[in-house]
DNA sequence: GCCAACGTTGGC
DNA sequence: GCCAACGTTGGC
């Protein structure tokens, strides 16, 4: 799951304490995604993109189903979206919550290079979605790149 | 800032 | 339903 870190990073989601909304997701893929895969309990990894490095910062848990993303309704919120409604509601997040920050950022660079996670969804070419699915080896790879040491230089 | 690759919109 | 124009994402 990405998130710019300007806007919210994982350091957002550590100050946050407790589960948070991950809102504002306005793609159907996403949506679908949201409605038709993820269940409370689900594990991910966060994502930071427009950064330097972009790459992988982290892990959390989902802690809910998807459920109608309030921000849609709200015309004052940058996500407003006037053609939802409370009654047709257009747009779905979910609550995650914060479980480890890696000690390093694994890069986008460093990803691409790894045979393991070379054929995450995220990396291909084109790829703009903020949320894709991973396979168990790709999570375990991520874990282990994650918790490595910092490269020297 | 550039631009590839998508997604969305709207005229027809 | 087609498709051109436009908007967005996000790496580089």
């Amino acid at each position: 799951m990405k998130s710019e870190p300007d806007v919210y990073g994982i350091d957002h989601l550590i100050a946050a304490g407790g589960p948070a909304m991950w809102e504002g997701c306005r793609n159907y893929t996403v949506r679908n995604f949201f409605r038709d895969r993820f269940a409370a309990g689900d594990l991910a990894l966060f994502s930071h993109s427009n950064a330097n490095p972009s790459g992988l910062a982290g892990t959390m848990r989902v802690t809910s189903v998807a459920y109608a993303d309030p921000t849609q309704f709200d015309p004052e919120s940058h996500y407003y979206d006037p053609k939802s409604s409370p009654e047709a509601p257009r747009w779905l997040c979910v609550d995650v919550e914060f479980l480890e920050k890696f000690p390093r950022i694994v890069s986008l660079a460093e990803m691409r290079a790894d045979p393991v996670l070379s054929g995450m969804e995220t990396l291909r070419k084109g790829s703009r979605l903020s949320v894709t699915p991973l396979t168990d080896a790709e999570w375990e790879r991520a874990l282990e790149l994650g918790r490595a040491a910092p490269a020297q230089g």
